[in-house]
DNA sequence: GGTACCTTTACGCGGCGTAACCGTTT
DNA sequence: GAAACGGTTACGCCGCGTAAAGGTAC
């Protein structure tokens, strides 16, 4: 009867040794000892290692792999192997969305990029504003808690907005808002959500080092405006939606599309625009 | 300027205490302490997390998130984007093709308990067979062994085939086997391997458990095929592949395709069959 | 006598979760 | 005074990789 040392099933079924030995730890296997403790392995002892392997490289847990193979209930296999399976299918998914989401960051950097500075007229596309805002948690209804904690884990579809009066004299507001097509593909629950109307705006984009809820932020941005020759509904909230946010050198960027409402002067310019994503 | 505690963060981020204080170790931010200890996030760190989960949530390390988020080239941030975008899609089609593995598990497993015992007369379909035998590894070559080592890794495609005489006087030997289209599926070195002949043959289906290529097991094999009529060809080997192996209750069970060579007499019956995968 | 194996034990990694124990605020 | 927060330190998990230190076979 053929015997395979350790380091020779090693190399044949592509394994190491050291995985080998944490496998007859894990009780996968228990090969046959010499006198003087050398590990014997049969052929069959490597059938079922190829077996092993197998499930191992679909990512099956040792153990489960373990049980599963000191089980006695045959029938119930292939039903497993399916559950496997589908596993996997929808891991692959997951990987495909956040792949997905991290084009979409990269499109949102190109685009705040290359129209940073710009200010265009035009409607306000619909949004979707959470409740509430973040500086006033405490007074979040569960399922308010429930809708903010379900956007945050659709990691494609995070924007942070800021709300706040163009004057600046009710502070700033900080609020998540999500456009409807995204809010149906994530099926959020928005049932408390509050949406936006669509008002005439100048959209401006712009790369803010944090904070650009701040007057300081705001004051030249509004100047920018008006030296447009528009003028700031400054009863209206000012509404800057977050495009990307960026990390360089430890410090946030943030790109975002502030949307100032106008009195209605130009609204002969006022067209819907695309959304940017 | 409003100031978070550290479960307000991790309520509203989907994140846990724990593992904000993990990140604050490992330099993703340093919130502000007051006197008595307690960390207080400011919004613009909250919108920093929100950037590193989503990177976070595409399985990026946390030290790698640290790095590119302290580097300052800002210029090849889109590079970078781009270079974990493709990783992402690369896992995902790893995934996909596991995926694939285990469904080409399960139809063997189905089919195998379908066909069992099935003797059918056919051609032996093209067969790859890598050399050495598994024991005689001993006598391998660099170039050998690296085939073996591929084929070990390519997971779908692993067969187990045993070769020997009908007579069972040569005893058995133990090889490798891989069907042609998997095999450039995989793109595994082959120049060593040997390309078996189409012959005429007999394919039974039956599950061993373990050592199929013992007399014990083959001659009730040989002994059914005659019954059918057919007639052994003694002198050319026989073949059985691999088909599927279980382990129940610590027990290996292989599924395996036998292929009997046979004296031309029913030649008339021989057909090409599809292949079992 | 070198070297190429084999053995054992012990520790490290990453990304937190969990537990224990204590202090502060409401 | 109890509950709900906050803090720290320390250990566990999984699937091995990586020493270190020693024994054995060719």
């Amino acid at each position: 009867m053929t015997r395979y040392k350790i380091g020779d099933v090693a190399r044949l079924l592509g394994l190491t040794t050291q995985a080998l030995r944490f496998y007859e730890q894990e009780g996968v296997i228990h090969p046959l000892r010499s006198e003087n403790g050398t590990r014997y392995y049969t052929v069959d002892q490597m059938v079922l290692l190829l077996s092993f392997k197998k499930y191992r490289q679909a990512d099956f847990s040792v153990q489960d792999i373990v049980t599963h193979f000191t089980n006695d209930d045959m029938a119930s296999l292939s039903a497993r192997l399916e559950k496997r399976r589908q596993a996997l299918v929808e891991q692959s998914r997951h990987l495909l969305r956040l792949a997905d989401a991290v084009a979409r960051l990269e499109r949102g950097v190109a685009y705040a990029q290359a129209h940073e500075g710009e200010i265009l007229p035009c409607e306000r596309p619909p949004l979707t504003v959470l409740e509430p805002p973040l500086d006033r948690l405490g007074a979040a209804t569960p399922r308010q808690l429930d809708a903010l904690r379900a956007y945050t884990e659709a990691m494609p579809a995070v924007f942070i907005s800021f709300a706040c009066d163009c004057a600046l004299q009710g502070g700033a507001s900080f609020h998540m808002t999500v456009d409807a097509p995204t809010a149906r593909a994530w099926s959020l629950p928005l049932e408390d959500a509050r949406e936006l109307r669509c008002i005439p705006c100048a959209r401006v984009i712009r790369r803010f080092s944090c904070q650009p809820w701040s007057s300081e932020a705001l004051a030249p941005l509004l100047d920018d405006v008006r030296a447009q020759g528009f003028v700031p509904d400054t009863q209206s909230p000012l509404l800057g939606v977050h495009i990307a946010s960026e990390t360089v050198a430890g410090k946030v960027y943030l790109y975002a599309a502030v949307y100032v409402p106008l009195c209605g002067a130009h609204s002969s310019e006022f067209r819907q625009i695309p959304p940017i994503f």
